[in-house]
DNA sequence: TGTACATCAGTGAACGCGCGTTCACTGATGTAC
DNA sequence: TGTACATCAGTGAACGCGCGTTCACTGATGTAC
């Protein structure tokens, strides 16, 4: 119903953009009003003609994430097909690459904030919880039809490695975990049909 | 060298157990330094005799956590085998257990303070990926010989799995999720020596 | 055993500082005639 | 086309408040003689 942006919105998107990055890069409670503001270019005073509170902004910051995620993991299901991998494949080499260990800002936001988002405000934990169901539904997605249940537990399984892998670090040690997870769910999900099309971890797409 | 506690001692102690709970409860930016002496019941101002910093004392509270979590786990695996259970079963039963759902504060550190940790200061961080590794080590110590290069993915899937089923709530959304969990974990890594000993999830202590 | 003093653990007021939020105001954009 | 006015987006100073940290002080414990 609203054909051109306006000025207004554009400066609300660009304000939504900033915070989606910096929630993943400091965690819900690590970056302030005035920061994003600053980050968008504007002053902090102007805040609340944009949103009620800044539980508000974070919730929408959630759903911008999750928005950027899903186009990329969607762009490294393409990537991996193009490869020759199967979806399920391409998933856990992008999911699991270096490039997501490194980049967090632009990353997956239940790796990056899975641990805060139990206790976030109800509004945000309504939008965490979304994400979650809906990574979940995607992971579901890809596995083979009589997998379907275990989406779960590889959804769990991507976020886990990858937090535990950052933990130990952006350097070879949470590069080896990474590597070694990719191998070992290679083999355990993908068994036959396309662990022989794998050689180079290459440079995927963040999530 | 010193054989009685004496009292300053016994403050400590107090005041880094009541942090331990506290992060996992609240994350490490949840509480501040006033709250954690007023539950040890003390006053704020002789924080400072105790600890150089506050962040002194997230590294302490860390360290207790992960002792309490050690011993908690292997509590859950003492009882597991009691009732019959491979030490990987008794693992899988306890981490993904209801009462570790609900139970963040007495829980694994791990998971409650995974997608924090990467962003704390280093002498944090250093404690948060000594605790990574061990939970890797301890992972490694109840797989069979032949899988232990999965002992990380099995880590990490845990956490993972724990920390998006509390994403959805200590409800049905999440136990369903951490019982899809279970039995997929059983099937998958204990094959047949054990799967059929397990019927009710039971209670089991927390990590 | 009793007194005098030193040490020690904890108290509570105070400090800067940064945060989320509010608000009177400004300058630019758009509309009416 | 030009002028007058209303609307709109953003500015920047200010507000309470809570935080981590400091510090002069107090009351209790322990030691010397």
């Amino acid at each position: 119903m609203e054909p051109k942006p306006g000025r207004k919105q554009q400066s609300h998107q660009r304000i939504v953009d900033v915070a989606a990055r910096a929630i993943r890069r400091a965690g819900y409670n690590g970056v302030g009003v005035a920061d994003i503001m600053k980050e968008a270019g504007l002053t902090h005073g102007g805040f609340y003609a944009h949103f009620p509170s800044r539980d508000a902004l974070l919730v929408e910051a959630t759903q911008a994430a999750s928005r950027q995620s899903i186009a990329n993991i969607s762009a490294g299901l393409e990537q991996g097909r193009q490869q020759g991998l199967s979806p399920l494949a391409a998933l856990i080499e992008s999911y699991l690459s270096d490039q997501h260990l490194a980049d967090t800002e632009c990353g997956c936001p239940v790796a990056a904030l899975g641990s805060e988002m139990p206790r976030q405000s109800d509004i945000v934990r309504d939008a965490a919880r979304e994400r979650v169901q809906a990574l979940i539904g995607g992971v579901g997605k890809v596995l083979p039809q009589d997998r379907a249940s275990q989406a779960a537990v590889l959804a769990g399984t991507l976020v886990g490695t990858l937090q535990l892998a950052r933990t130990l670090g952006d350097n070879e040690a949470g590069k080896a975990i990474l590597a070694s997870a990719r191998a070992t769910l290679r083999a355990q999900y993908d068994d036959a049909d396309v662990a022989n099309a794998i050689s180079s971890p290459a440079s995927t797409p963040t999530h």
